[in-house]
DNA sequence: CCGTAACATCGACATCTGTCGATGCGAGTG
DNA sequence: CACTCGCATCGACAGATGTCGATGTTACGG
C-alpha cells in the first residue's frame, strides 16, 4: 500500500545487502524429546514459551516467508503486506520471533532486515522427535 | 494426595488394562514444512491451533507424561497429581489434547485412559523440517 | 437403591494476547 | 535544516486463555 509509488527510498522489491549474520542468538535445546522423558516443570515451561512462537497464523507466514526467501532475509516493509496486518502489528509479531530466537534481524539504512534463524527451527522440531 | 490410602477401587497405580486403540483421531498432515513453502493464510491457522496445543507447560507435561509411559496409556486420576493443577483444569487440559488429535481417551469402567498420538506429534515436527 | 468415586462441564474471574491508531525516533534526502 | 520514510513503542480495547470451586453425570459397590 504505502510502497506503491516512490521508487525512490526503499521500494518494495528493496533486493540488495542480503547479508545477515548466520543465527546470533541461537536458542540452545532446553529439553530431550518429549517423548523420550519426562518433562520437568522447568523444561516445559521454556518449551511451552517457544512453541506459542509459533501458535500465532501471522507468525507462521512471517517465519515462512523468511524461511523461504531466496535470499535469506527480507526487509521488515516488504513483510507488512504480505500477512495483510498494520505495520505495527507485524513489528510486534516480529519481536516476540525474535525474542523466541526463531529470526534475527539487522538494521541496514532505514530499513531492518529479517532472517530465520534455522537452527532454533530445529531445536523445536528435535523436542517433538519420537522416543527411538 | 488423594489416591493415597484407599488401595480398593482405583488405586493411584492403576496399571491394568494397557488398552487403547492406536490412533483413531489421527492428525492429517495440512501443510508442507514451513521452510520449503510460504504458509497460505489457511495452513497457516490450521497449524498455529495445533501449535497452540503445545504452547503450555502443563499440556507439555501431560504430553510427555503419555508418551514416556510404559504402558503406553495413563489413567486420567494419574495424571492430576505429577502436573500439581486441580482435577478440572487437567480435564481442561487434556480436552484440549484430544482435539488437537494429540492424545486419545479411552472409557473403562469409572476410568478414562489416555494415550499419546505420536502420528500427531510427527506431523507437527514435520512442519518444522528443514527446506532441504 | 442409595452412597461414592471418577471425570466432565459450568460459571466466574484474573490474566494474557492480538490488533490498531497515534506517537516517537533515527536515518536519509532535498 | 526541515521533511519524509521506516520501524519500534505506547495506549487502549476486545477477545481468548488458564485456573478453580461448584455442580452434573455416569459407573460401581454395598
Amino acid at each position: 500500500m504505502s510502497t506503491a509509488i516512490s521508487t525512490a527510498a526503499a521500494p518494495s522489491g528493496a533486493r540488495q545487502l542480503p547479508v545477515v549474520p548466520p543465527q546470533p542468538t541461537a536458542v540452545e535445546a532446553c529439553c530431550a524429546p518429549l517423548q523420550s522423558a519426562a518433562l520437568s516443570d522447568a523444561e516445559a515451561a521454556v518449551l511451552a514459551r517457544r512453541f506459542a512462537a509459533l501458535s500465532d497464523p501471522v507468525r507462521l507466514r512471517l517465519l515462512s516467508l523468511l524461511s523461504t526467501d531466496p535470499d535469506g532475509a527480507v526487509c521488515a516493509c516488504d513483510l507488512v503486506e504480505p500477512v495483510g496486518k498494520s505495520q505495527p502489528t507485524v513489528s510486534h509479531h516480529l519481536k516476540i520471533l525474535r525474542e523466541a530466537g526463531l529470526v534475527t534481524s539487522e538494521k541496514r539504512g532505514t530499513n531492518v532486515w529479517y532472517a530465520a534463524v534455522p537452527a532454533a527451527i530445529e531445536t523445536l522440531r528435535e523436542a517433538l522427535a519420537p522416543a527411538r
